[in-house]
DNA sequence: ATTCTGACA
DNA sequence: TGTCAGGA
């Protein structure tokens, strides 16, 4: 697929989509006539980002995350160390993802007190 | 019609 | 991130 149906098809802006691509998060192969081609394992990848991008993580952690999970998923190449050292990271993640979600709830928690608080003041 | 790059009232 | 320009 293009910018404009991978862009439509996760709900980011092409614009979003071509800065993804500029910065190396997301690369995509490019055409004969120099378009960029999305596949599905990119799809994949641009919807765990889009997953990532409102959670506050940074483009280097998105980067750090991807990179994670698809040596997770890779066929194998990786002595006892490594794998360890995925296990680690993968816990690592889990713990970041926790803590970001706590933060939101607790962010709701906040827009639901002041709603509750205006609800008095409203006509 | 769609995308490409570069630039920024 | 949106948008405009100037091409392909």
């Amino acid at each position: 697929m293009t910018v404009g149906e991978m862009a439509e098809r996760v709900n980011l802006s092409h614009r979003t989509v071509r800065y993804y691509d500029d910065e190396g998060l997301l690369p995509a192969r490019r055409s004969p006539g120099n378009y960029r081609l999305y596949g599905q394992d990119a799809l994949a990848k641009m919807l765990t980002i889009r997953r990532l991008k409102p959670l506050g993580f940074t483009l280097d952690e998105m980067r750090e995350v991807l990179a994670l999970l698809d040596a997770v998923a890779a066929p194998g190449a990786a002595d006892d160390a490594g794998r360890a050292e995925r296990l680690e990271q993968l816990v690592a993640l889990e713990a970041d993802v926790r803590q970001r979600r706590d933060k939101l709830v607790e962010q709701l928690a906040g827009a639901d007190d002041l709603l509750a608080s205006l609800r008095p003041l409203l006509p």
